[in-house]
DNA sequence: TAGGCCATCTGGTCCT
DNA sequence: AGGACCAGATGGCCTA
């Protein structure tokens, strides 16, 4: 793209270089002051520095002792007023550069609150709000795409996908995850079928590693540190989440206990069209903000995780948190996406 | 203390 | 010439 060397440029160099040795100073000052007050009167000095640079490059071409006549125009020299150009310039091109940068991260900050984790408290970091995001979007891809409803686990296996451990305990705080439900010790409570993967679910370390993101701990998923233990049993909704190796690897360890404080919450409110097929589904319907389905193994690593025969997890209502703060936007799009499933 | 994250400065490149 | 964008460097802050 565009080289990042230093010694690859010389228009900028050759006009300022001479003032470097103050510029450095000024950058570990953090104020352009002090450049300005090591000038004298008649300032070569710096650009003399330059030249002797230079030279060295030319002193591959032409020999080790001679120091051969600079080619090219004539460096003008670093007057005071020049300087003080300089300074201006570089103070404004600073003052830009951090606007933009302060736009970038107010963009951030909306993408923050439209991904289904947010919390002002405990913000998600830039990287990690850009990575949920994309799982985010294609989670919500994958529901256009094939029209079923999700289950919940399966969601948020993609949402966390190549997520650090903190990020995913987030989101899983968000989602108001509680995974103690679905952990071997309730076996009596699973149906058969399902246990050898309850088994396998606990036996080992749940993995994601997401081609191009860094080793652990982002491509790394340690289910352990998402859920909540706690003895209830929904053993249904497991069965995809099984199917697609979803492992905890240590039922007891410490991990998320309830709503993290302070509370997060779940963005939109978001039903999925989805005729109950039993007492219990009445009773605990999906709803929840923006909730999408997602797979693990697609064409960047995901693949369908809902099948249309797979069990959904039933969330009751009371453990959804509701989300009093989102915006006026966040509620329309809220709508929007209701319309959209109740349509498909 | 190491590592992660961030803000800022800086110079290079491209574009208008 | 100047602005936008980019990536490298640096130092501060925070946390495990």
């Amino acid at each position: 793209m565009m080289s990042s060397d230093p010694q690859d440029s010389a228009t900028w160099n050759d006009e300022c270089q001479g003032s470097q040795d103050e510029l450095d100073t000024e950058k570990k000052n953090g104020s352009l002051e002090s450049m300005h007050g090591d000038l004298d009167d008649d300032d070569d000095d710096g650009f003399n520095r330059l030249d002797e640079d230079d030279d060295d490059e030319d002193d591959e071409e032409e020999g080790d002792d001679q120091k051969p006549k600079r080619r090219g125009p004539k460096k003008k020299k670093m007057t005071k007023a020049r300087m003080q150009r300089f300074k201006m310039r570089r103070q404004k091109a600073n003052a830009r550069e951090r606007n933009r940068m302060h736009g970038l991260n107010d963009a951030l900050e909306s993408l923050r609150k439209v991904v289904p984790c947010y919390s002002k408290t405990q913000k998600l970091s830039k990287i990690e709000t850009l990575r949920l995001a994309k799982n985010y979007i294609w989670a919500l891809s994958e529901i256009l795409r094939s029209g079923k409803s999700p289950d919940l686990m399966s969601f948020v296996q993609a949402l966390c996908k190549g997520l650090s451990q903190p990020t995913t305990n987030l989101v899983a705080g968000c989602l108001q995850l509680n995974p103690r439900t679905f952990l071997p010790e309730q076996t009596q409570e699973i149906p058969s079928h399902m246990q050898p993967a309850s088994a396998s679910f606990a036996a080992h370390t749940y993995s994601f590693q997401t081609p191009g993101l860094p080793s652990p701990p982002y491509g790394t998923m340690d289910s352990s540190h998402i859920f909540h233990v706690k003895p209830h049993s929904y053993g249904s909704a497991l069965e995809p989440f099984f199917e697609t190796a979803l492992p905890l690897t240590d039922c007891t360890s410490p991990s998320f206990d309830g709503p993290l404080s302070p509370p997060l919450s779940v963005n939109g409110n978001f039903s999925f069209k989805h005729e109950p097929s039993s007492e219990f589904e009445k009773n605990y319907a999906f709803t929840m903000h923006y909730q999408a389905a997602a797979g693990l193994a697609g064409p960047q690593g995901h693949a369908p995780l809902y099948p249309s025969s797979a069990p959904r997890c039933e969330i009751p209502m009371e453990n959804i948190m509701s989300y009093e703060g989102h915006t006026h936007h966040e509620r329309v799009m809220s709508a929007q996406l209701n319309a959209i499933f109740h349509d498909s």
